[in-house]
DNA sequence: TGATTTAAAAATGTGCACATTTGGCATGGC
DNA sequence: GCCATGCCAAATGTGCACATTTTTAAATCA
């Protein structure tokens, strides 16, 4: 059922290829010359891994060692590190002094406390909503319903799972407060990664109806309603959550994970 | 009136002078002698500007250059380095490419988006609080507000202010749930850098009274009514935030802020 | 054979030497 | 007198050469 996860719109993925192959070659010899100066590569690691967390390609538990990396974007290891170091900070990485950087391995518990403050702060934003929702609102809201039934009858699973978290995205949005709107989208972005193991998406959709029924409790301003159908939204979620008992042993290999970038060179 | 701030324990400034003095001084000749390993190095400094900013000692717009926080806490220029950007990934700093690390200087919309953000967690928060609360929760409240009532007639403005932003805290630790406590800690460290722009901790205590009128609804498991209270609360607080007309030229001097820590060697 | 020790290899961490960029200041032109 | 331009000092950014630590493998011993 309804995994939630964050609406990333652009894939920088082709800008990362691009980037990597317009390396320059200085002959590495007496030549001390270095200083390069170019921002935008920096930002295209960083999102090439971060895409790949979030669209669960890196299981969890993987090791990321600077050297492949290195290898495989075609970049200085500190490059790499810088960009490791900023995900363990934002913590989607789990870094461990002298030991590197790997997949967090999320317990059952951490999923439950993700999902618990993902309701939690609903709660607090449909409050606010009902004193600020208006017939514009509604329209929003009631069109991104009939996308969620329409991916849903056309049985496109991926869409529906990308509707379904943005449903909550819009929620929070309506309220225009930038903090709100990140925090939630921090969660989202961690509820992501866990798919991985312990993956609520088995079965599909079942999440419009109650959307559904938020927007109408919305309509009617009846916060009380609304909150509890919400609730009842996520403790359904939540109780679908399950142990993925075949933790399947996560390619270690980072090659294929990356593999679409194409490095200056490869292995050797 | 109330301003938020979180309650951290521990000093760290001790810790970081202590370290300081013990580096070693190698002989900076033809000795390429390199890689010392001291995490908790890094971890000094880090809580030592941390502290700084947090406790206002840091006026905002002003510039933290790499060389001179260098020389002043006797450590590698990287090292500074690395705890500035860590403090921007947080957005504590405001990281310019190829310019630097300035405290931020936050807009009006800013500081307002961040209190409106804490009042809308805080409805949530109640809206879950009310199912757990139990005669304990209640007591430890009901002594806090005793411990708030003992600073303000005391005239401890300091402790007032403190316990001010304990208070919430304590609501939200209640749930027990880690990413809300996170997001909480976010946004009362980032609300105690707006002070110094925006003081709104002009006038003498004006809370507990309300402080107190949440736990009372929170006794009667009344929803509507702790979350009203709370609302009107921090609106409250948000309506006595003002611009503080004579920005303080915010002393530009390091040195001065710094100075508890005893370096290597100072300025020369 | 299995567990322990030891040595080699790989990976992480850090200071340093640069290159690049920015900011300030003086000089010169209008 | 004021703005534009060029130059110089300072600050930021980055690759590299190490040291340190961890991990892997081999070798030794019980």
């Amino acid at each position: 059922m309804c995994t939630f996860f964050g609406g990333d719109a652009a894939h920088p993925l082709g800008l990362a290829i691009a980037m990597a192959t317009q390396r320059r070659r200085n002959g590495k010899g007496i030549g001390k010359g270095i200083g390069k100066a170019n921002p935008a590569e920096d930002e295209a690691v960083y999102q090439a891994i971060l895409h790949a967390l979030l669209e669960g390609k890196l299981k969890a538990g993987v090791k990321l060692a600077e050297p492949p990396l290195a290898d495989i974007f075609g970049v200085s290891r500190e490059r790499i590190r810088k960009v490791l170091h900023r995900l363990g900070a934002e913590r989607r990485l789990e870094m461990i002094p002298n030991r590197g950087a790997r997949v967090p391995r999320p317990t059952l518990d951490d999923v439950r406390s993700v999902y618990e403050a993902h309701r939690v702060l609903e709660a607090g934003v449909l409050t606010q909503l009902v004193r600020l929702v208006d017939e514009a609102l509604i329209e929003k809201l009631t069109a991104h319903l009939a996308e969620e039934r329409a991916a849903a009858t056309r049985g496109d699973r991926a869409a529906s799972v990308r509707l379904s978290g943005a449903f909550h995205v819009h929620l929070v949005e309506a309220l225009g407060n930038a903090e709100l709107t990140r925090f939630l989208a921090d969660l989202l972005s961690r509820s992501s990664v866990m798919v991985s193991v312990y993956e609520p998406a088995t079965d599909s959709i079942c999440a419009v109806d109650e959307h559904g029924a938020i927007v109408e409790a919305l309509r009617a301003r009846d916060v009380a309603r609304a909150i509890a159908v919400s609730r009842e939204h996520f403790l359904h979620v939540e109780s679908r959550l399950h142990l993925d008992d075949d933790p399947a042993p996560a390619s270690e290999d980072l090659t294929s994970v990356f593999g679409a970038m194409k490095p200056k060179r490869r292995k050797r």
